[in-house]
DNA sequence: CTGGATCCTAAATGATACTG
DNA sequence: CAGTATCATTTAGGATCCAG
């Protein structure tokens, strides 16, 4: 027995139920924070200290910044460096991965600076809609 | 008294502050289902009926199915039409918004697939040298 | 200086039952 | 058919304190 949906249909949608690739970048880059690190490594164009993170990203806590550094350590676009001077000494840097990620995230700021007002407006004009009451009867088009 | 940083930095800081347009992108995007419903519409070409989508989705539920949709129409991605027959008929489409977004998440496809799997393997080895306790003492490098 | 450990709140997701 | 409402569970994010 099948599903009913040819086979085309059938490779289309076994694409997504074992994990679909661009989800798992997106999961990698949407978190609160990664995108600014990862952005303000990108910047600093060479390794940058936990503090000196820190105090750039302003309001980012130790345990998220932590938080951040390991997962994009763990997903390999940063490097980890520990110098076991006291106080002791650790240094981040993109990975060539971290590096390249740059290209798409470029990619997606291209998109966003033209769309995202676009986005922003259409937010804005659906919650005036909606808190103006239910709305009439909202037929075809 | 300024922060102690000079201006660019400042405005680099700043740009992130109030909220930056690439994560307002991201954060549309990066739900669990909000990828596949998209993919969908797009393949489908046309409009789309809420238990059309819902069985080509296969294991989403109604409510994340309406919530996702929701959202999208909230942001101007998609379009719903009620047609108020009995049985009632809803069609969702792409509008030219959502349309557009196609470039950008092809952007995002075509850097997943040949990252993701780098992306995969770092997590895979890093899990792996975790498991095997802590690490003597890793410097430099 | 770096960051682990704990406790807490809020948000996302999901299961289930009900409705015009 | 296309939802809404409710409750439970999971995950993300954050505040605070402590330690090598």
């Amino acid at each position: 027995m099948g599903t009913g949906y040819d086979e085309e249909t059938e490779r289309w949608r076994a694409r997504f139920r074992n994990g679909c690739a661009s989800r798992t970048v997106l999961e990698v880059l949407a978190n609160k924070w990664a995108l600014y690190v990862l952005s303000a490594l990108r910047r600093s164009g060479g390794p940058m200290r936990f503090n000196d993170l820190r105090r750039l990203l302003g309001d980012i806590t130790q345990k998220m910044l932590t938080q951040t550094l390991r997962n994009l350590e763990r997903d390999g676009l940063v490097s980890r460096a520990v110098y076991p001077t006291v106080p002791p000494r650790v240094e981040y840097a993109l990975t060539e991965l971290g590096l390249d990620v740059g290209t798409l995230t470029d990619a997606v700021g291209e998109w966003a600076v033209v769309h995202a007002p676009q986005i922003i407006a259409a937010r804005t004009h659906y919650d005036e809609r909606a808190a103006a009451g239910p709305l009439p009867l909202s037929v075809g088009r």
